[in-house]
DNA sequence: GGAGAATCTGGTATCGTTCCCATTAAGAAT
DNA sequence: ATTCTTAATGGGAACGATACCAGATTCTCC
């Protein structure tokens, strides 16, 4: 079954400025004046205004984007550049931007670059062309300094005129080992985030300062490191599969973010231990599907929707005056959202045993 | 911590086609025809091609993006309308979309509507003032009739000059319920979409009619119909609550997605009853997560990724050849996933009980 | 009554491209 | 020698909106 092409009745017959004007028997100049509400045009009697405004609307005159944007060189579009479109992290972050930029009537134009620096620089390029009013790079480590005002979203991008919002990772971590600690974990397995995520590794620091202090040991042999930056539980999963294989010893993981610690929980399922009876899981971002997983995941909540929104406002505001200080970093605090998958430690029945298997008591099989 | 505005030195100093054709003593008309590879200059000799390339290269000339628009009403750019960000069917559709679209130098900028008519047209109306080459309506029920090549994906529109992209749902319905009664299934729930959603309803007409020609009975008490297009487990998790309390005489739930399903799942573990010994559970999308959950999803797959790079495809083409015809409708094929949250269905113990409620046997607790 | 302020309006250059039309020069055909 | 092509380039008018700079009218005040 096949249509005709495009109804051209159906176009707008979209008359310009000129022709408005015209119609009114004013110039350009005065109604582009009044239309604009420009201070320069003050002076105009409202009469003028009244005609100008009901001929406007008669006529659906919409001004033409390009040849405005032309003129005042001003697009109001901002470019927005993620590593890709994935669950968990980015509807949420994307959803809070995109609500605020609408509303202040700027569009956003969004391009991934799956983590390749190339990309990074070719897109960046291109939505400068395409003359955008800023920048927000969520997750994105642009090393480029570009000729727009910039907020970047979890990237920790140090160049000067852009403002970065973060969260406060130091927290984050003391809430999660501190959660664990409580619950009686000392020997803990770390996941960490992918060598090219820079929150990644700000992240970890992090962690491992706070366990350093609190005394918690991050032991070589119970830590794990995402390759990829995977959005699918799957690298979670393999990995939690092979330290189970390799050694148990250990009574609770601290998960990257939620996607790995499903995977995560999953592996540990599989084996046949619990979660959390033998091993207690801890994600981190706090995804819309955390409370619905089975077990419900424990977790650091970042609270991405008011990051998101935090960045677009700043964002805005930049664009808006530009001769205003901005702060270069805006921090965030996470919170914990205790689930299911975490729980008491169980107690110990190989202390030693690094390299050994579980016993039986912790491969006891799950009913059912 | 504070830090300056903008450092205007960064600035590319872009200079434009006149500058630069000054500068080889050429005029704008040879720059511009040699730089656009134009037909009207075929007649331009390789030596001064290269010394215009050469120049360009040099200076880093960039046309002027809103200029170039301006003048052949081209912006390279779609809109691409959907109802929200979300997890599970938007990410791929949206990755595969962008892919295609950048690729072809376009970018794409974005509008969600919640659902909410007016906001479609605002958007749609706001996105033809920008000028955009061309509109892309994700799941969006759009009444309007647009100006400029359009595809719909997933959202039914008969609009004359639009492609709609969808899913055999009748397909769909057939791999779905064969593959419970295969496994003994009769007596089966189902969980429709919410009634905002146009694909939900062509869901369900096929479910009905299927269902029909297999000689299975849809009974009304086993029907639970979503009320907001929530992307969120939660509702489907409140339905099958809501349901179970009243009766258990079902030994399979056909979910409307897998994000609805793993709230169903969640649900019914919540009561004590197992996924897939007491209650299969069949999902659609087959979301990235449904191969990592708990139980793992059987689902009926749609090709997201395909069906976003076809609708991508076919707008590009549209938006090249506007005078070409176009199909009307492609039609996508499904695929059954199977995993674990379906199996044989339990040895009902009683057939007539519509109204009792669950037998000791299938409300034996799950162990752990 | 005339200078000057306040009020209202228009002319026109400008933004940076593209592209229709000329124009020139050289060679081919008559 | 004159016209006709063809090759190689340039002039300049759009595209549509904005904004500077004037010009014109009315009003105020001494």
């Amino acid at each position: 079954m096949t249509q005709g092409k495009v109804d051209p009745t159906v176009e707008r017959r979209t008359l310009n400025l000129k022709q408005l004007a015209e119609h009114l028997h004013l110039s350009q100049t005065t109604v582009s004046l009044v239309l604009n509400n420009a201070p320069a045009g003050r002076s105009i009697p409202q009469v003028t205004r009244d005609r100008v405004f009901e001929a406007a609307r008669h006529f659906h005159y919409r001004p033409n984007y390009f040849a405005r944007s032309l003129r005042n060189s001003r697009s109001m579009s901002v470019g927005v550049i993620v590593p890709d479109l994935s669950d968990g992290y980015f509807p949420v972050v994307m959803n809070a931007i995109e609500s605020h930029l609408l509303k202040s009537h700027y569009f956003y134009v969004t391009a991934s670059h799956y983590r390749r620096p190339d990309l990074v620089e070719e897109y960046s390029r291109r939505l400068m062309e395409r003359a955008v009013d800023g920048l927000l790079l969520v997750d994105t480590p642009a090393a480029i300094t570009v000729p727009v005002p910039a907020v970047a979203l979890s990237s920790h991008n140090p160049a000067p005129g852009v403002t970065n919002v973060v969260l406060d990772h130091d927290l984050a971590a003391r809430l999660a080992l501190t959660h664990l600690t409580d619950l009686g974990h000392q020997r803990i397995a770390f996941m960490q985030g992918a060598p090219d995520i820079t929150d990644a590794r700000y992240r970890w620091i992090s962690i491992v300062n706070v366990a350093q202090e609190m005394g918690i040991e991050i032991a070589p042999e119970r830590c794990m490191q995402l390759q990829e930056a995977s959005q699918s539980p799957e690298s979670g999963h393999h990995l939690m599969r092979d330290l189970l294989e390799l050694h148990r010893d250990f009574t609770a993981v601290f998960c990257f973010n939620d996607i790995s610690a499903l995977g995560a929980i999953r592996a540990i399922c599989d084996t046949g231990l619990r979660v959390p009876q033998d091993i207690s899981v801890i994600g981190f971002d706090d995804i819309i599907t955390a409370a619905f997983s089975q077990p419900s995941l424990t977790t650091v909540k970042q609270p991405l929707r008011q990051m998101g929104l935090t960045a677009a406002e700043v964002l805005l505001e930049r664009i808006a005056d530009s001769e205003k200080e901005f702060p270069a970093e805006i921090v965030m605090e996470p919170e914990l959202i205790v689930r299911e998958s975490t729980g008491p430690a169980p107690r110990l029945s190989s202390q030693s045993g690094k390299t050994t298997t579980a016993t039986v008591s912790t491969l006891q099989k799950r009913a059912g």
